[in-house]
DNA sequence: GTTCTTTTGTTTGAATTTCAAATTATTTGA
DNA sequence: TCAAATAATTTGAAATTCAAACAAAAGAAC
């Protein structure tokens, strides 16, 4: 296999998978930060500042102001951290996680669409390709 | 095969890419918009102002901003459009293909270590399945 | 050829986002 | 018990972004 052509593949699949997540993340109204968030704790389950600050790749001060804002929107809320006084463990309310699951409604979608011209063995193949390149990463 | 699964993974795969792209860009000195602008032109070549902002995502007057910082780095350039004396040609300088091919350098090298769990067989099924899928997007 | 409309890129002003550093409250560990 | 480390917030400043207004040039209609 070429790798070089394997990387201009993977790239552009990267590439149209962010403009892809960029235009559905515009009709949301949110931001891609404010996404980034809801998709984050939605998939990771309540999680604290300062771990989920990590993962969207800002720092805790800015996660502050986000959470603040995406609160007073209710889509999530700081629960307070049980054994730690400092902290907090951020969730999704009812209507962050019906918006997190409406996201992942627009996922499937594509995935199957992704999928259609794609026989069973090649399919299968894809999934542990995919699943096997993530343990490297 | 399982669509819900095989989603899973897709965003999961996603994720990971988009951290690692993160991380290798913050080690840069650019921005993120900065390197996306950089990988655009080094992938598409000379471009026009209008079109460079629809591809990452901007607007035109974001977008002048950035290319004059750009420009001042001296990582591409304004080259004036050859019929259209309205437009402009933005290309990469020297350095600005420099810094492309460094990035792409990364790049290959994740590939690589990716692909070094599979099979050659499989590695032909994963390029023509994101082939395929690439069609679809 | 002249006029009207559209397109291309720039400028402007305001809003938003972000960070680094300082701060507060709490936990950990020596 | 007390000093150091950690979690989150606040602050002030810088950077990024957008929408709207603008100038210059191209294209269309007549």
């Amino acid at each position: 296999m070429n790798i070089k052509e394997l990387t201009e593949i993977i790239v552009e699949f990267f590439e149209k998978l962010s403009s892809w997540e960029d235009s559905v993340v515009k009709n949301s109204g949110l931001t891609t930060t404010q996404n980034h968030t809801i998709e984050i704790v939605g998939h990771a389950g309540a999680i604290q500042m300062k771990d989920l600050a990590a993962k969207v790749g800002i720092t805790t001060g800015t996660l502050t102001v986000g959470i603040d804002k995406l609160e007073k929107m209710e889509l999530l809320k700081r629960v307070p951290h049980e054994k730690d006084r400092r902290s907090f463990l951020i969730e999704l309310t009812d209507e962050g996680k019906a918006i997190y699951k409406q996201h992942h409604e627009h996922h499937l979608k594509l995935t199957q669409s992704i999928v259609a011209d794609l026989s069973e063995e090649e399919q299968t193949v894809f999934f542990s390709a995919l699943k096997k390149a993530l343990e490297k990463m």
